[in-house]
RNA sequence: GGUCGCGUGGCCGAGUGGCUAGGCAGAGGUCUGCAAAACCUUGUACAGCGGUUCGAAUCCGCUCGCGACCUCCA
């Protein structure tokens, strides 16, 4: 395992701390999935990215991670709380569908999308539909420490007794004073002792679709519960990280923090992390408010506000450029940037996997370069200990990359590095595009061959000096988005930046 | 109203006290049949005002502007 040296911000504390393990070299994260009750859309793809990210980057350095990401297919109510409908059965009204063919749906594509966006899997993907008897022991549990109560059926958790022994509101900055005093007046709080309380358990009424028995009758769990069932499910009462969006932060990864403390007496979580938001023209992207983009939309360019499609590794790329705390605003300009970016970077990995170091005895090393190297490779590792700085660490792969392209152009002799270095260069660049930060190729098998044919006959008619067939293959290919390079020694192609 | 955050060169976006971030776009150059790609050179940026300091984009205060959460949301 490499020197550990890594930071991660820690939402509880609002400061980067030490990263140390419960027990290395393994690591729990959990992280809070999508709601399968429509299309995933550019907001679900930055917690996607972020924490494969940190997933990825964590296995890299050597930790053994199980990372459980949740599906949710019940359970997050629509509106009010007393009047509350679950998401996933009122859209299958609408759609005269079973409530679970919807959840297998959204869960299908989230998948396709998510895997498009070069995802790795989560260890473990618990269904909340498949947790309910884990979901009704936490009540049961809850209950009997005294800290929840039960109204005609449906069960909510006491915070106010819940703060006199812990501490509401600590992730979020919240005082439960300020939050009972600004609470809003809502109709049908009735049931609850105090507006600040929130649902364990609901009782369904006879036209709910989603429902289970309990012991406090038919009905079915409340929000926050699922979590905190799989997780010390899955990872244990506590465990290393806890990830999920920002909006997320209140009330419900209080909720959670609430639930695990009464229940299993231990903070569920060492480390929790909180990805920012996307913005659209600098407003928040939200379902509720209509202006979301959904990544097939992005993917194929359907989409009023899209000037053009955007591959899903421009996407991917897009993310990383920002450091995932900071709020992503999106725009054509940005995305095409991005673009351009992306295939670069790319173009850059093609060209460092064909390199091979040619040893000169008559060339010296030059120190200079070396260090130059050596110190871009550094910061790159830097910047990824440093709470997962994938923008800053991006910077420093392209500094590397102007090394191994002027190798690649025979602007620059490999053998100034000398083979250390010159192979550490190399696996760098490789290793942090494709393992860390998971930007793979986007072309298939057959275009790597039509491409070499066309080499070949663009070579031919080169020597040939056949300029009217050269320009014709050229311009053909440029149509396609490939451009020609002809180099001294050499001609190869790219992808048209 | 309460809480929190942000405002960086034409655009995007890192950066928390002194050391070139980087990408895109622009300008000049090298290379080339012509190009393209690549490489090299090139940008007196840090909302405004005041303060702390030998020194601030970076710390403090005020002002202006924007946003997030407080209700389902990634």
């Amino acid at each position: 395992m490499k020197q550990n040296t890594l930071k991660i911000y820690n939402t509880l504390s609002r400061k980067k701390e030490n990263f140390e393990p419960l027990s290395p070299p393994h690591v729990g994260m959990y992280v809070c999935g999508p709601t399968v009750y429509g299309d995933a859309h550019l907001g679900h793809a930055r917690p996607a990215i972020t924490f494969d990210t940190v997933n990825r980057y964590l296995s890299h350095l050597g930790y053994k991670v199980r990372y459980v990401r949740n599906i949710t297919d019940v359970g997050h109510l629509q509106g009010d709380a007393d009047e509350g409908e679950d998401k996933i059965a009122k859209k299958a009204k609408l759609e005269q569908l079973e409530p679970m063919e919807v959840a297998q749906q959204y869960t299908d594509t989230y998948h396709r999308d998510m895997e498009a966006l070069n995802t790795w899997k989560p260890s473990i993907e618990p269904r909340a539909t498949g947790h309910i008897p884990e979901q009704i022991a936490l009540v049961q549990g809850i209950l009997s420490e005294g800290l929840g109560y039960e109204v005609n059926g449906s069960v909510y958790f006491d915070v106010l007794k819940y703060n006199e022994k812990y501490q509401y509101g600590k992730l979020s900055g919240r005082v439960l004073e300020e939050l009972m005093s600004g609470s809003r007046d809502l109709d049908g709080q009735g049931e609850k002792r105090n507006p600040v309380d929130f649902a364990l358990w609901k009782n369904a009424s006879p036209e709910h679709l989603m429902k289970w028995e309990s012991p406090w009758g038919i009905g079915f769990p409340g929000w926050h519960l699922e979590c905190t069932a799989m997780s010390s499910k899955y990872l244990g009462k506590q465990f290393d990280i806890h990830g999920g969006g920002m909006d997320l932060m209140f009330p419900h990864h209080e909720c959670e923090i609430a639930q695990g403390n009464a229940c299993n007496h231990q903070e569920p979580a060492k480390y929790w992390m909180h990805n920012n938001m996307i913005t659209i023209n600098g407003q928040k992207m939200g379902k509720s408010l209509g202006n979301f983009i959904t990544l097939q939309e992005l993917f194929t360019g359907k989409h009023d506000l899209l000037e053009q499609a955007y591959s899903p590794m421009t996407i991917r790329y897009f993310i990383l450029t920002a450091h995932y705390r900071s709020t992503l605003d999106f725009s054509n300009d940005a995305l095409k940037a991005a673009q351009k970016g992306y295939k670069k970077i790319i173009n850059g990995l093609r060209i460092a996997k064909s390199l091979q170091l040619e040893s000169n005895e008559t060339i010296a090393l030059d120190e200079n370069q070396i260090q130059q190297v050596e110190q871009s490779i550094a910061n790159a590792y830097r910047a990824m200990d440093d709470d997962f700085n994938t923008a800053q660490a991006i910077g420093h792969l392209f500094n590397l990359l102007k090394k191994i392209n002027s190798i690649y152009t025979g602007q620059l002799q490999s053998s100034v590095f000398g083979k250390e270095i010159f192979d550490k260069m190399i696996s760098t660049y490789v290793v942090f595009v494709e393992n860390i930060l998971g930007l793979k190729e986007e072309k298939t098998d057959t275009q790597q061959g039509l491409l070499d044919v066309l080499l070949k006959l663009y070579t031919e008619a080169k020597i040939a000096r056949n300029y009217d067939k050269v320009d014709e293959i050229r311009s053909a290919l440029k149509e396609l988005g490939f451009v020609l390079k002809d180099m001294k020694d050499k001609i190869d192609w790219a992808y048209e930046e």
